[in-house]
DNA sequence: GACTGGCACTCGCTCCGGGGGAGTGCCAGT
DNA sequence: ACTGGCACTCCCCCGGAGCGAGTGCCAGTC
């Protein structure tokens, strides 16, 4: 059918131009896929897909290029899943299995989502705010001063130093540490905020108030709810001629985090890859490029976001295969530990 | 006199050039800074600094440029300190006084010298070797599995979740704990690693043999040692045309912190800066980049090295000014934890 | 009605040659 | 030792010509 045909031609236009980067024409189309019609039909069809606002040209006489909403059409009805290969699959196994903590975990995920996309990777630390307090420890480095270290579900370290207006002993230290813990620990964060800034707008409590407070503080604390890898920007050297305009613009906001968070999006069901093509996304200095995310967390519970940012004209079906194995490999990971 | 003379037109070219990114002739020389010659005798001059190496043409009939070398003699003759306004000053100060904790001020002191040069921004971390044993915690997550904390004195915090073949009363956790921070609590790291390995492999220590083993794993885990923080990758943008010659390679080596490390070079002294110009550094690749380095560390001493990345084409006073600012600044930060 | 072959046309890309200009080297003069 | 003058070099910019990939359209065929 005529139809189908059509789709046909819009879907090879995007491989085409997504492997060559240059404008494709009716005829070559017709040659390398193995369309049999003639390169007239094609142009036919080509124009009625233009008309639609699929294709432009970038100058009348020149091949076609796909708009974002061709992009946006492919990746929704055209693009089959393209499964990664053994080599692959064993390539995020072996890499993210020698991982020794949570950092290691993060940072490798960068590393190999942009080798295997070659393209650049975004990986956002684990939330804090669903997390579980897994136990609060004290350490004295002075009479009158305490280092408080706050340890998550997740694997995340937070840590404190604490100035108190009078000197603890031992003993108390370790019955203050014991009365945080019973009043935090196995808490979801949130509740443990509760309880502990009970305790530390308890003006009897003492030392134990001045801990608390900080304690809420650290949980409370978005900074590292903002905390994001990236890697693999040297894959920006192929993003073209136009620096100025992409990839310094691009370069500018993977360095803002909360930029960067913004543009990531929320994290979305871990197994749903997101796509976010172009002028579809929040920022129009980045207007030519697209996000691939995922979210991930143990028991699959989308805790944060990982994924890659790169030009609009991006291998979609595979980037968006690599951030799905990754998402899921990681959320294993986080699984077991 | 004539000696002097030509050390001020070698100076005032590389200044120029400098801010302006292009050859500098006689005449504008002259005009731009208040020499009492005429643009001929200038001439001569440039002559014979080209003569002796300091000096380029890109093509006969064009402005000269700086070389390695002359930029060399710039840096380490002609070049007075310049001192940072006040404003930058109290940048600095308002900056890094909101750090939380060691990871907090790392990423702050990056952005902040980034800020500072327009220059892509490294610091390390401080290294493990030279700080001690500040605790060492352990918890309990299930009956046959700790988690373990060790935290040093730079603040830095490594853990490590251990499966004990054979499970543990809270008693006879208590009792590890005690018995491990005896052994390396205030212990140097290298002193704390051999008396942790000697109980490590001492056969009737059971679990306390396994969690030492891991300990010294943490500790001798030379990863943490290569890990540096990096910013102001934007300020590439500003590197000129040579995107694949010069950008590229950089945007690489940034990603490698092997070869990043060797890049940076040793740690050297506290209040010593050291300048790697193009062909002096280690890589071929970065014949066009120049490196601005010095160590930082509590007591001045020097734990790790923070500096600036950029074109050899670069303001190096204002650079060389910046880092040690930030050094100092960090250092004293660091004395404080 | 869908497809095809043919044809005129458009328009970016590359190459080429000529002017303009910044800068140089050199030389004779002070 | 420095300067003014002058001829020369060579990059850079510009406009025009030629090329070629690609298009749109139209008349013709199944």
């Amino acid at each position: 059918m005529q139809e189908d045909r059509r789709l046909a031609v819009l879907r090879a236009i995007v491989e085409d131009y997504v492997s060559t980067e240059e404008p494709v024409g009716s005829k070559a189309l017709v040659e390398r896929h193995g369309l049999n019609v003639s390169p007239a039909t094609v142009r036919n069809d080509m124009a009625a897909r233009e008309e639609e606002g699929y294709l432009t040209q970038p100058h009348t006489s020149a091949g076609r290029i796909p708009t974002d909403k061709g992009y946006r059409l492919f990746v929704d009805r055209l693009s089959t899943v393209k499964p990664l290969s053994v080599a692959e699959k064993r390539a995020i196994s072996t890499f993210l299995d020698g991982a020794v903590d949570l950092d290691d975990v993060v940072q490798r995920s960068v590393r190999l989502l942009s080798q295997l996309t070659r393209q650049v990777a975004v990986v956002q630390y684990p939330t804090l705010s669903r997390s579980t307090v897994r136990h609060i420890e004290l350490v004295a480095l002075a009479p009158e001063r305490v280092l408080v270290v706050l340890i998550l579900s997740t694997g995340r370290v937070e840590q404190r130093v604490v100035d108190l207006s009078t000197p603890l002993s031992d003993e108390e230290l370790a019955r203050l540490r014991s009365r945080l813990n019973l009043a935090a620990t196995g808490e979801i964060i949130a509740d443990a905020v509760s309880s502990l800034r009970a305790l530390g707008e308890d003006p009897s409590a003492g030392s134990a108030a001045t801990v608390a407070k900080v304690l809420v503080e650290a949980m409370s604390d978005h900074r590292s709810d903002h905390r994001v890898a990236v890697g693999g920007t040297a894959n920006l050297a192929r993003f073209g001629d136009n620096f100025d305009t992409a990839v310094r613009p691009l370069l500018e906001a993977l360095e803002e985090h909360v930029v960067l968070m913004r543009l990531l999006g929320e994290a979305t069901a871990s197994g749903t890859v997101t796509v976010r093509i172009g002028a579809e996304g929040p920022y129009e200095e980045l207007a030519s490029t697209s996000v691939v995310t995922t979210g991930y967390g143990p028991q699959d519970e989308a805790l944060a976001t990982l994924g890659i940012v790169g030009p609009t004209r991006m291998d979609y079906p595979g980037s968006m295969a690599a951030v799905r194995a990754v998402a899921r490999y990681v959320s294993r990971i986080l699984d077991e530990a």
